[in-house]
RNA sequence: GCCGCGGUCGCCUAGCCUGGUUAGGGCGCCGGCCUGCUAAGCCGGUGGGGGAAACCCCGCGCGGGUUCAAAUCCCGCCCGCGGCGCCA
């Protein structure tokens, strides 16, 4: 990124700043996430038009103040008279050109908030498939089936990935939950609620639980302050948290109040100093909330349909850090090194993936996937998304950074990661875990959240039904 | 849900009734002077925006209105506190 930059040394949004210093630099970020560059032009014209604007009126509002306030001072009534006659003028000349600027302002700052984060240059550039892996772990369990695949995404990529051969082929999750163990059922959930809702019962609900005290556990050990924030926001907040496509595609509305199920408490959390400043001396300031998390899934089609993996609801501890300029990147890598060691925890086989421009979010400079092998699907699947959001929410926040040296003005930056996102490591867990009779391990990471509790499940969840023999 | 009171530039607070100097003061913070060092003391700064700068505009919870002029008057909304009602 542009460095002379970073710190907002002016005091602007590092995006304001380079679209004004180096609009074309700009443009460049905005192509390599293939979106549309005219975005850029549009912005730019916006803030030119609306500074002479600004200018314009603001010399003419000068002439109007000084008028008026000379009327209190007037004694003379005729003088009086011919003032107020004077400011009248002033005032009608004023009053179309401020509801022009009204209207340029408007598109302007609509024009600003559409841009998206610049691309950080660790980023690789192009739309899904040049997402780069960086790291492999764990020791997947390969179905023969699977293993030509398998070979060709890792050993022939360069990563030296050991791996299990298994024999038999592992059950798809969606169908260990509701016919190996019989512990959830989609179809009643989508006859009331619709598709991608589920019951779950017993070890399940259990285990759900036992992941999310897992992850707050290791998570506030580490220093994250836990947090249980609000499950709705208003409008108002959740648009400067994220951008209109996530709007669109995400958020469920409350009807008859201006109130927006959250989709992570990533957003509750981003908003906890909303319109405030922070000292550089207080950061970083690092937090792990839990909360349930609605997600539309507009744009998910038919995808994933069956199962846990991509639905409407679900538990979620997540990371969240206030940072300086100069430390965002670190904490980058501290985020997603926490969620890798939540993942070795459990004992999933994972990757972390570098995602490509055209697949960040328009928050993200930079995202991080921790992806899980799933067994039965042959793939690895994310099941964790770390962002550095520089400056980018700041803004729309309004979180500044006050610098103690010299009482300087800037933007926080923001980072969010998942910790653990309970159905969907719960996916992972079940055809990890499975055993070729329909058992499921529990990772023993786990137990000592599960044995306070009677009925929890110890060490292995029963199958009630012998997984069909492929 | 109803009634009453309140929301002031990081925090506390004055101003509001009775519209018109640069929104005054205290604390905190930043910078400077002084000092052997620290403390105290003194001086200045401490919201957003435009401008190279001088300087100017905007800002008293949010949004409207009245007026030449609004922190101040009027209307709507949001939030907080107290009381009543309702629910558990």
């Amino acid at each position: 990124m542009a460095d002379c930059l970073r710190e907002g040394a002016s005091g602007l949004w590092s995006i304001l700043a380079l679209l004004r210093e180096n609009p074309e630099e700009l443009k460049r970020h905005v192509a390599k996430r293939l979106m549309d560059t005219s975005i850029v032009d549009r912005a730019y014209k916006l803030d030119v038009e609306w500074r002479s604007l600004l200018t314009e009126i603001n010399q003419l509002r000068h002439r109007h103040n000084v008028v008026s306030r000379s009327v209190g001072k007037a004694s003379d009534p005729e003088e009086r008279k011919k003032l107020i006659a004077e400011a009248k003028r002033l005032l009608e000349e004023l009053s179309h050109k401020e509801s022009k600027l009204k209207r340029i302002e408007k598109e302007r700052e609509e024009a600003l908030l559409a841009l998206p984060n610049i691309v950080d240059d660790d980023v690789p550039v192009g739309d899904e498939s040049s997402s780069k892996p960086l790291a492999y772990w764990g020791r997947p369990k390969v179905w023969k089936g699977f293993l030509e695949a398998f070979r060709r995404e890792t050993v022939e990529n360069g990563f030296n990935v050991d791996y299990e051969v298994i024999e038999w082929k592992p059950v798809g999750h969606a169908d260990m939950l509701e016919n190996v163990l019989g512990l959830g059922n989609t179809l009643k959930a989508g006859e009331v609620a619709g598709s991608r809702f589920y019951y779950l019962f017993e070890d399940i609900v259990w285990l759900d639980f036992a992941l999310l005290l897992y992850a707050m556990d290791v998570l506030t050990s580490k220093g994250y302050k836990l947090v249980l924030p609000p499950y709705m926001l208003r409008y108002d907040v959740m648009s400067r948290v994220i951008d209109l496509d996530t709007f669109r595609d995400a958020i469920y509305k409350i009807e008859g109040e201006d109130l927006y199920l959250i989709a992570t408490a990533e957003h509750p959390l981003a908003a906890l100093y909303y319109k405030s400043e922070l000292y550089d001396d207080e950061l970083p300031i690092k937090l792990v909330g839990v909360s349930p998390c609605f997600r539309k899934e507009a744009g998910a089609g038919n995808r994933d349909l069956k199962g846990v993996f991509r639905v409407h609801q679900f538990h979620k501890v997540e990371q969240f850090v206030f940072s300086t300029p100069e430390d965002s990147k670190k904490l980058h890598e501290e985020i997603i090194n926490n969620a890798r060691e939540l993942f070795e925890g459990l004992g999933l086989p994972y990757r972390i993936v570098n995602i490509a421009s055209g697949d960040l979010g328009a928050c993200a400079a930079k995202k991080y996937d921790l992806e899980v092998w799933m067994p039965a699907q042959g793939k690895y699947r994310e099941m964790v998304s770390a962002s550095n959001c520089t400056d980018w929410q700041a803004y729309r926040l309004s979180i500044r950074l006050v610098r103690r040296k010299g009482m300087e003005r800037g933007y926080v930056h923001t980072l969010n990661s998942t910790g653990i996102a309970s159905t969907r490591t719960i996916t992972a867990i079940l055809e990890n875990y499975q055993e070729p009779d329909g058992t499921v391990v529990i990772p023993k990471i786990l137990n000592k959240y599960l044995e306070g509790f009677k009925r929890a499940p110890k060490g292995h969840i029963e199958p009630v039904r012998k997984p069909a023999t492929t």
